[in-house]
DNA sequence: TAGAAATTGGGGGTTTTTCCTGTGTTGAAT
DNA sequence: ATTCAACACAGGAAAAACCCCCAATTTCTA
């Protein structure tokens, strides 16, 4: 490593990506890769084990064993010198938004061109901070006021009933499982198929896959 | 390009992936990338104005406009001498196979190591086929005779059944749309529910889903 | 601190779903 | 000609889902 050089830390277990990302960020003047981890674990391992720390991490999200969130959020904790790049192909909202509250200092596209990757590496050391323009553009609309779109938000106890109503229980299952009674949870159903202008339990299950709730 | 180096496309829509990947192949001995294509419709426009075409295209499944199906199946009948070699992040077996019936010469995960990649590329050119070791097992997997994994196949009735189930409509109303006695709709509901080991309809909407039997 | 709103759940009813068994008809195979 | 399998459908009944109205308690809030 040359003096002057910023380091980057790959961490994600797709190794044709972090393989060729790393090539691609040697070849940027200043800036050079110092190893890979494959999940939040092995970097923690890692960043024990090498004695130089790197500038910035770049950092995916889906992982096996500890994911981007988990890994963001630690290294918030243990090590807020070290820059946190989130690298995803998900430009959801969510995702995003959950992301930067964990601490990342930017959240990059894996849909940005090649040269985008160093200007972002350079802003990071720079400002502090970079984001994809599709990312930008999220976040701006995110704190938008949003008029017509009715707010649809669940109590803890509503989300779970309606979860547990999109597997083969019955309600008397669910009332179970939930400590409640049955009569309780014909509450929550009563009230989300008014809600939700639905009139059944498929209805149910369609809405919650719609919408995110669950997952198949 | 040097004579005998074999040259590669690259279709895909995450350049950060597809523009590191460029590097690393270019610095693989014997293999150069000719260009990219962010998707199937740039691919067929690349292809007739370039004046050299291809001897691998290295194809990802998810993206927009013309997706990696569509496209394999497009590059199989109108150039059949181009290897195709499927690259995915997805190991479902559905979609390894449906990639393989489209055409495909190989099918890698994207979570290989770069160095296999060469492999990859050496081995398609020389033996016209390769997969990764992930990728082979379940195609061992999917010719096992399936012995208690019994065939669910579908009559038509029986499948609009199914489908009409996942709708909010009661049995009654799915009965006049099939203009079929309710009991006779019950027949086939039993049958279904027996054959596919499910307690109730959020069990078929969940099953129907499962196998990509109705869209949301 | 009174009143509103949310949370929980009971009473009691109808409709739909779920289940089992049985019957007549048809068409193909023996 | 008989047997067999499939299909469409019926009767009957229990379980679950669905629906409306009401009440006690807590919690928020004006």
């Amino acid at each position: 490593m040359k003096q002057n050089e910023h380091t980057v830390v790959i961490v994600d277990d797709h190794l044709l990506l972090s393989g060729s990302l790393e090539k691609l960020i040697n070849s940027f003047d200043g800036f050079s890769v110092l190893y890979h981890a494959s999940n939040g674990k092995e970097l923690q391992q890692k960043l024990k084990t090498h004695k130089s720390q790197p500038d910035i991490i770049l950092l995916d999200i889906n992982m096996p064993v500890m994911d981007g969130f988990e890994t963001a959020a630690w290294l918030t904790d243990n090590h807020p010198e070290i820059k946190v790049l989130a690298l995803s192909m998900e430009d959801d909202e969510k995702v995003i938004l959950k992301m930067l509250q964990k601490g990342a200092k930017g959240y990059l596209l894996k849909d940005i061109h090649p040269d985008r990757l160093k200007i972002a590496l350079q802003e990071v050391m720079d400002r502090g901070y970079y984001h994809s323009e599709k990312v930008a553009a999220t976040l701006l609309h995110s704190i938008q006021p949003s008029y017509n779109k009715e707010e649809v938000k669940f109590k803890q106890n509503e989300l779970t009933f309606l979860q547990l109503a999109c597997s083969e229980m019955t309600y008397k299952e669910i009332a179970d499982v939930m400590s409640l009674s049955p009569k309780t949870i014909d509450g929550y159903r009563q009230e989300l198929f008014n809600r939700l202008h639905i009139k059944n339990r498929v209805g149910l299950v369609i809405y919650a896959l719609k919408n995110d709730l669950i997952k198949i």
